[in-house]
DNA sequence: TCATTAAAAGACTAAAAGGTCTTTTAGTCT
DNA sequence: AGACTAAAAGACCTTTTAGTCTTTTAATGA
């Protein structure tokens, strides 16, 4: 669905604000280590993130990554826009320039509402709620392995 | 929706139909005009599809491309796995080796159902649909503008 | 203030995707 | 046979994506 950058992005996105939960800010070492992804890859994708203002960074000893106040309420397509600004997810997928529903493709009856689909998905999730149902799920794991 | 090599293939594969349809075979120059895209990607890309037994060619004069038979039924799906082999089109959106709806990932019950519609979208059009959709339209443009 | 810690900056490399061009091979037509 | 036509083969190039590594900057705390 995504890019590998885009995808490290959100996962370490989701890392950070579930980890933010439980009041701790975590590093680079250890995001890339939970989200399963290379680590220098990982730093210059957050450092971005944190130039662009997403989250923050604390240098030293105690330091990381963390969101202020509601910045993790962020849509993971203004992410994506953040990440890939030239991507048109409005593309047609035959590879028309111009193709709706007057001038349709030969996919576009068929492929226009799987494209709203997934704009409705990356419009409606964000990290913060990606986030809950990731506790959500690792709670449900825990208890029924008990 | 695809990659480049596969959209051009599509429209390609698309285009020698609807030309074999009047009974012409179409040569490269002619499609990759027709179908907007680099001449001597195509030229590669048809070369390995005539390999592989999609398609015949015929070298020399008059020569050009075409569908042996029944061969233009080939599905959407089938020439994505000609082309990309290797992709897996079944992958997890938060890059989860496992997630289903046992492990769900914090996308899965937004997002299975989306890679669902477009792997039907794939197994149910097959060069044949999309080149009868496609005169369809040119068809009708053309009684419209009249 | 100095050692330590961790992010920032940025140069560099590797692989994949996308694209171009020349030469060879195999047909057709006169 | 010889000229011509068009696909096949394959070398080569460019751009984008993905990933690595070293050096610098800034914060902490003993």
């Amino acid at each position: 669905m995504f890019n590998k950058e885009t995808e490290y992005a959100i996962r370490a996105l989701v890392y950070i604000q579930v980890q933010n939960g439980e009041s701790s800010r975590p590093g680079i070492e250890e995001i890339a280590k939970e989200i399963d992804a290379p680590k220098f890859y990982v730093a210059k994708i957050l450092q971005r993130l944190v130039k662009q203002g997403v989250i923050q960074s604390i240098k030293g000893k105690g330091g990381g990554f963390y969101f202020e106040k509601d910045r993790a309420g962020i849509t993971i397509k203004e992410i994506i826009n953040l990440i890939e600004p030239s991507k048109d997810r409005q593309e047609c997928g035959f590879g028309l320039k111009q193709c709706d529903a007057n001038n349709p493709c030969p996919f576009h009856d068929k492929y226009a509402p799987i494209r709203n689909s997934i704009d409705e998905l990356i419009t409606s999730e964000t990290v913060l709620t990606l986030a809950q149902k990731y506790i959500l799920k690792t709670h449900r794991t825990v208890t029924e392995s008990e």
